[in-house]
RNA sequence: GCCGCGGUAGCUCAGUGGUAGAGCGCUUCUCUGAAAAAGAAGAGGUCGUCAGUUCAAUUCUGACCCGCGGCA
């Protein structure tokens, strides 16, 4: 298999930006305009059940425009950037092949560039009983058996992050080879749209489009995932609001204690959702729609 | 008015006769199958005010100011 020639490839738009930014309704917008489908890529809409916490579309809002890679998953299920990349390279595909634009929207950074910077992650499925038994390993000690096994990937990784340490041993281990390195040309021919937000203005909307979710029944939300039987070991996992009304829930926090932790995590998420594009000379950032219609004017040419 | 307790980082508080720490927040960053996860680095303080003791005071003493509780 040879590299494609890039006017081989498909066009993929992608939308991206962090929280509250209108994302979704900059995806919709396009879409209707120049015959589009989205692909969300986030990491929690792809839940079943988790609509007003994850900030899901509704079907109005979606104004008749396909949506993919929502509601797919039971939340009870682990899932993966990897299972992820499966999914939305086969709906790139699929809407490719009925003459649509596919537009990748949402604001999981890490799955973006796992499907449009083609990744490769190797072949080996987590395996718990492994895991468990390295965890109860410190960090250093990890370090070090890492270094020894494979010292090129000892060199980039996070030295004091045990949960990467331990995938990284996990694929030797399993591989009986060294973790393998990323490096491909991007399989799509991709313009980036990042929605710039000024950051007060940002921190105003996330508070209203909280309190919005709140009325809405955000609380009753997680409530019933539980009640569904999702553990609150799992709830917390999920963080931002699944983290915060479930504390709130089992009476660890107060009402008030359990809003302010969250509107300040929302906004520290949207500031590392920042980080990862901040670099990239990929992205055009846009203001309004206007700039973005003319954006996308020109790539389908 | 009297008695007691307290006043140290933006917040909650440790601590010491040789000019200070933690947690949280804040800023910045990382990202190879949990990624809204997980992790890293950094910036903040003339230790309430004034005076005394001392080679040396945030630490001891006194007065004063402020807050909280109790008594009258």
């Amino acid at each position: 298999m040879g590299i494609k020639r890039s006017e081989d490839k498909l066009k993929v738009i992608v939308v991206l930006g962090p929280t509250s930014s209108g994302k979704s309704d900059l995806a919709v917008e396009i879409s209707k305009k120049f015959n589009g489908e989205v692909i969300s890529a986030d990491s929690r809409q792809i839940y079943k059940k988790m609509d007003i916490g994850s900030g899901k579309v509704t079907k109005e809002e979606m104004q008749k425009v396909p949506h993919y890679l929502l509601d797919v998953v039971d939340p009870k299920k682990r899932f993966s950037v990897s299972d992820y990349k499966k999914l939305a390279e086969k709906a790139i595909k699929e809407i490719a092949k009925k003459g649509k634009l596919p537009i990748v929207c949402g604001g999981t950074a890490f799955y973006i560039k796992a499907v449009m910077d083609s990744v490769v992650f190797p072949k080996v499925s987590p395996d718990w009983t492994l895991r468990r038994r390295l965890e109860k390993k410190t960090t250093e000690e990890l370090y070090h058996e890492l270094e020894k096994k494979d010292p090129q990937r000892a060199k980039n990784i996070d030295s004091k992050n045990k949960v990467r340490l331990i995938r990284a041993l996990e694929i030797i281990l399993k591989t009986k080879k060294p973790v393998p390195k990323i490096k491909e040309e991007p399989p799509y021919k991709s313009l980036y749209i990042g929605i710039d937000v000024d950051q007060e203005e940002l921190k105003e909307r996330i508070e209203k489009r909280l309190d919005r979710r709140i009325e809405e029944g955000m609380i009753k939300e997680v409530y019933d995932l539980k009640k569904d039987g999702i553990s609150w070991e799992r709830l917390e996992e999920f963080g931002l609001e699944y983290r915060w009304i479930a504390r709130y829930l089992q009476g660890k926090v107060d009402y008030e204690e359990a809003r302010e932790s969250l509107f300040t995590d929302i906004k520290k998420f949207s500031k590392r959702q920042r980080t990862w594009w901040r670099e990239d000379e990929r992205i055009h950032w846009i203001k309004n729609y206007k700039e973005a219609e003319e954006l996308v004017n020109n790539f389908i040419k």
